[in-house]
Formats: C-alpha cells, structure tokens, sequence
DNA sequence: GACGTATCAGACTGATTGGTCTGTTTTAGC
DNA sequence: GCTAAAACAGACCAATCAGTCTGATACGTC
C-alpha cells in the first residue's frame, strides 16, 4: 500500500464544507476548493468521481454530524425523570449551543444543496431525509412522553426544531446578525413551554 | 416612445423567478432564462444591466409580494376584536393557505439569494431585510396585544413567524412533501394557541 | 413619411467551468 | 533494491459562462 491519502481527503471536503456553506454549491467550483486545501487538481478527482460525488460525500459526512448533534442533546437531558422537564431541557440545551453553532458556520450545509438539489444529486437528499427523519423519531418520543394522549400532530411539532434550525439560519444570514440562532431556539422553548403546561 | 418592453421584462423576471427557485441562482445561466422566456441576449441586456441586477430586481418584486402577503393576512384578521383569536387566526389564515403557497413555488427566492449572496449583491439582501423587519413589526404589534406586559422576547417571536416559513419551504424540499408547509403552520397556530391561553 | 429612439435579435468573445490525461512521487510487500 | 499500485501534480480540453457589439425593427413625434 502506497501513502495514505486520507489527510488529502478530508482536507478538500474541509475546504469544500467552508465555501459550499459560504457561498453555495453551484457558486463554489472545484478550482477553488483546490485552491482553499493546496491540493490540486489530480488529487480532487482521484478522491471524487465528479463535483456531484464530492457534493454527496459532503452531505453524509455532515449529516452524521447532525445527527451526532441529536444525540448529544438527548444524552445531555437523559437522566432528567419529568418528561416535560426532559423535553422544554432539551431544546435549552440547543439554546444554549446557538452561538456557538453559528461561530462554527455560517449557514447550514442542507440549504446549499437542497437549493441547488440538480446538481447534487438523489443521494444527497436522502443523506438529509435520513437526518431529518432520526430528529423527528427521537422527538416524537420525547413530545408523547411529556404530552400523553393528544390529537396533536406530534410529527409535524418534532419536524418544527429542525424547521426552527433551518429558518434560523436563514434569518441569521438576512440580518447578518449571528445572535437570532439563539433567540429563535429561546423563542420555541418559550412555545414549547407553554405547550406542556 | 417606441414599442413598450414591459411584457418582455416580465416574461423574463417570471421565467428567472422559475427557474431561480427551482435550481438556484447561480445555477441558473443567463441563456437558461432567456431560452425559458423565449427571449434573446439582446432583450435581456436591454432590461438588466447585468445578472446581478437581474438577481436585485427579482428580490424587489418577489418582497414585495411577500410585504402584500403580509397586509393580506392582517386584513383577514382586522375585524376580530379579541386580540388573543386575531393573532391565532392571522396563523390560521396562512395555514389554510398553506397548500396554495406551495403550489405556486418550489421554494422561496430569498433562500436562493441567500445561499448565494455574492453574486447577488447587497441590494438583493437589503429588500430581504426590508420584508423581514416588516413582518416582525407587524406581529409583534398582534403579540402585545395578545399578551400584554411581558419579558418574552417580542421581535424573535414574531420573527419565528417567518422562520417557520423559511424552514417549512426547507422541510418540503427534503421530503417532497409540499403538504409539511401546511403542517407547519398548523404546528406554529398549536404553539401560539398554548401561549396566549 | 422622415426621423430618432427604445426594443430586440443573434453572432461573437475572453474567461471560467468540470473533467481528462500523462507523467511523477511515495510507500508497502517481497 | 525492485516492483506494483495508490497518491498526487498540473497541462490540457471541450463546453459553457456572462457580457459585448453590430445591426435590424418597431413606433411615437413632427
């Protein structure tokens, strides 16, 4: 086995996570993620078949980010015995993460593709579907243990933390203003709040 | 005066409205729109300066119909004296016309721009902003009314109004379930009902 | 009906695009 | 040390990009 090329790897799809974020996937071209990892040209397409595969691969990688995110948050609110106490925890446990998401990117890598979903390709939205659908299952959990018996629709109010996530970064990428991360995800505690009482 | 261009400009912005929602800005080429709208180089570059002036222009026309999105549903609601029921049923009116939105756009022109803000310009933005700050001064009046003296965070509540939209449009293009806009809303009219009451 | 101007048509251009190809370097196994 | 294959470098290519330019055409004004 020759040298390793991993490091090579996954600093283009670093470089490439930076731009696409920044500026787009269909605006990002393969010159410049070469150019943001001092990589070159031969060694972006032995690693990606094409701009559509690396477009893929950047989708799973950080989809499994997210959904370490996930996780994490459940693992964080775990041991809380109230269920609602357990669920209202839960969504300040993301309040209290709001900056720091927001120093760490400046918009969410699901917009660039999902904007331009042609370019992409099938398997980059089923990467995303596969996260949204993980979000939604462990929050459903949590919504019928705190709410019980409701004629609520409990998969559209768990789908409404990813929906606060995604127009969060929309807002925060209007304004400027990094700060709305947070204040969003307050804003849905404040609701969900009032939901469980 | 010689002949009148305005059906032109408008055959055009429609046809880049298409597409540009559909796949994006910077995946939409120039030819592309000219080809949809059945125009020529000429007509185009007579109109818009340039496709970032094209992008601008787009932006200001679409916020605007945003803004008089906006003074429709309060119109709907004005009659109602209760403010707690208007500022339910100013949710409701958009969750019943949730279906309606859907269908006449694959998602929205400002997630486009802003994914690819530099080749958009700041202009573009400014007309996003200015639609933005507009709805939140609008609710945050329905939310005062609705709730009184209070230390929640009025302008991120109102601003979740439109945050909603913004990740509903995201959720239904993971999914390819236009019906999640509906859903949504219903979700966001279940939470503001617990807050109010 | 001549004239001037806004409107439009489309060939053309230089830069950039995603992707290919040839050749060189590195390293594990023998 | 030899070899094979993976890892990489960069020149190169056809296609496409946004934008220009020349000219034709329509139409209100006089």
């Amino acid at each position: 086995m020759p040298r390793d090329g991993t490091a090579t790897r996954i600093r283009l799809l670093d470089a490439a996570e930076r731009l696409v974020t920044d500026n787009g996937f269909a605006a990002t071209s393969v010159d410049q993620v070469i150019a943001e990892a001092g990589s070159s040209k031969g060694a972006f397409f032995h690693h990606f078949s094409s701009k559509t595969d690396l477009g893929e691969q950047l989708v799973e990688r950080y989809a499994a980010h997210d959904v370490q995110t996930l996780y994490d948050g459940l693992a964080a609110v775990a041991h809380l015995e109230d269920p609602k106490v357990r669920l209202v925890e839960f969504v300040r446990h993301f309040e209290g993460r709001g900056d720091e998401i927001m120093s760490a990117q400046s918009n969410c890598l699901y917009v660039s593709v999902l904007t331009e979903r042609q370019l992409a390709g099938p398997d980059a939205t089923g990467a995303i579907l596969g996260a949204v659908v993980t979000w939604r299952d462990e929050i459903v959990t949590l919504l019928r243990d705190a709410l019980g018996d409701t004629d609520h629709d409990l998969d559209a109010l768990a789908d409404h933390v990813f929906v606060t996530f995604e127009g969060a970064f929309i807002l925060c990428r209007t304004t400027g203003d990094p700060d709305h991360m947070r204040r969003q995800l307050a804003a849905l505690r404040v609701l969900v709040e009032a939901l469980v009482h």
